[in-house]
DNA sequence: CTGAAAGCGCTTACAG
DNA sequence: CTGAAAGCGCTTACAG
């Protein structure tokens, strides 16, 4: 056996030189019969299978790459906004899925809307030499998609898309979302209408206020600055403004952009016991939506379709597909529970 | 620049000697700077570092790494019972974490509880001969373990521990946990419990159930047949266990051993209205508990320190540290929030 | 400080 | 059907 190095990760691992030794055959031989190609003796195969079982014998899949036509490495890189967050998880199981049929791994990273960590983590994987990247994307600036296109990386966002479009998109529909769910709020007659959402910086955000906005004009309204408030990032900062914002102007309705914020309002609207008076409808999914009282309307995303098409298309790339980019809008749905369909008290 | 197959993953990328070239220095030197070694002349380095630019040179990690002492890849193996289920993603996103500090990344994947899919990934991932891998074990057989660490392989358990000890595992502490949560339900003097729980086979439920007797039998009781449910894998078989029990024993308290249970269990009690008659005391952290009312009281475990941990002991044997494999225990905390603690009626 | 040669573990291209 | 030589993109070990 080929001796490395003390405390090396993977000293005196066997390679194909060791089991051809054992075996009897040439190294070329061992090639073959790992790779299953059909064409050796029986009685080789046989005894290059022992050689290998015998000494542990591991592929180095990384050295087979470096030669072989195409060199891919089986492995895709997936960059999101918080591997620990619902609808990011969510997205990396449908990525994985996907992936994992055809042979693929993933590796995940989260990039917390940092546009510096984009930048790192995408360089960390170009430098790893994934197959192809999927990207729920922090910073503005994706110049570097073209040149790493240029070299034959395969790029796809997802939830948000690149500006210019330089690369497959897979979004929700977060304008047309928030404006169907303000207008299904609007049904009840109510006339004014909170929001609380995200930094408007983040594309979706400012999509669904757009909606949301779009909605009110419509119906003769407009949003009142009092009523509004942009940057919250948690749970927490939700709970805080909702509070401050509630027990000073009481509004008829209120829509809030993403899951965490409406976790936070409506534990704002329990704690100032409001839940049956203030309606609510929250973009995307939470959980224990059903169990509240009364249940929690949302405009849910589907983030396993996201995942599965983002996937669809960058396997697509990575598999010759040079046809121009395209953004791909993934539908929302009404998810009527009661907190929507609130009627106004007479 | 070298010329590769048509329609090549990497095509057409160049290489240090396309660098070297354009620059007119050695290959080795675009070596040293690409490495950051200090000793080049200024203006080589500054040669070098225009070229690269103007080429859009990448190093090659995998290469580089075939031929280097030690030959680590600087990625790391995650196997997950899921990662979209809440506990299994926030111990993936406390590993990122720890890794990231170290230049590392990680390969996460999920088990789904199938002990044949832990095979086939831990070869894949050791064909890509990840440095160390972190398991929350699917089967019971980790036989393969003691020959891939003779090979050099550090492995690091989570949630479970592989038996007989081969490899450090850390674990919540499931037994002293369910057993301090039914302690805490017994003392509103409630003392007919029921019990929905995970399949037994899964070490953790069987553990927890171990928690649930200990408690009962030292309270002079012991766990009914009739008010316990095994086998419960999703929210939804959860519901309609806890539904059909409810409606024919009637509980003074119920113990539920993981999340997704949690959540049905607590659905189902709010359909048939018995939420504030039955006690509920659930292990694991639920999303939105406080917002319900009343809020679930819950045995909450610390995925960030299992991950935390995990990734330290996995980095500390990836450094060469080979004292003997142990068992690391993390507290679980109880969480107060209403459902444990209410009032028998009188 | 710099670079030519050998080698990492495998595959390709080729000859027998 | 089988294997020796050359090469993938880098680093190591060495000589200048």
């Amino acid at each position: 056996m080929l001796s490395h190095e003390e405390g090396a990760a993977h000293r005196d691992r066997p390679t194909m030189r060791d089991v051809a030794a054992l075996a009897g055959v040439g190294i070329k031989t061992v090639s073959r019969v790992v790779n299953g190609v059909s064409t050796v003796a029986p009685e080789l195969v046989e005894r290059v299978h022992a050689a290998a079982d015998k000494l542990g014998y591991r592929p180095n899949l990384t050295a087979a790459n470096l030669r072989r036509t195409g060199g891919r490495t089986d492995t895709i890189g997936l960059l999101l906004e918080d591997v620990s967050n619902p609808f990011s998880s969510a997205v990396l199981r449908a990525v994985e899925d996907y992936a994992r049929e055809r042979n693929v791994l993933v590796l995940a990273s989260s990039l917390d809307e940092n546009p510096q960590r984009e930048r790192e983590l995408i360089r960390a994987l170009i430098n790893r030499r994934v197959d192809g990247l999927i990207i729920m994307p922090a910073g503005d600036d994706h110049r570097y998609v073209f040149t790493e296109q240029q070299a034959g990386m395969s790029f796809v966002f997802v939830d948000r898309q690149p500006s210019p479009l330089l690369a497959d998109a897979i979004v929700s529909d977060n304008r047309g979302g928030a404006r169907a769910a303000v207008e299904h709020l609007l049904r009840t007659r109510r006339r004014t209408v909170g929001y609380f959402g995200d930094d408007l910086g983040i594309q979706t955000a400012k999509e669904r206020f757009q909606g949301f906005t779009e909605a009110l004009v419509d119906a003769g309204l407009r949003p009142d600055d009092e009523l509004t408030r942009h940057g919250l990032r948690t749970t927490e900062q939700a709970r805080h403004a909702a509070r401050a914002l509630l027990a000073a102007h009481q509004p008829q309705a209120v829509f809030t952009s993403q899951n965490l914020v409406t976790i936070g309002v409506v534990e704002a609207l329990h704690e100032l016991d409001l839940q049956h008076r203030v309606a609510i409808v929250g973009f995307d999914e939470i959980p224990f939506a059903a169990a509240l009282q009364p249940g929690i309307t949302v405009m849910a995303q589907d983030p396993v379709a996201v995942g599965r098409h983002a996937a669809g298309r960058l396997f697509d790339r990575m598999n010759g597909d040079d046809s121009p980019p395209k953004v791909h809008t993934i539908p929302t749905r009404l998810i009527k529970r009661g907190s929507g369909e609130l009627t106004l008290p007479t």
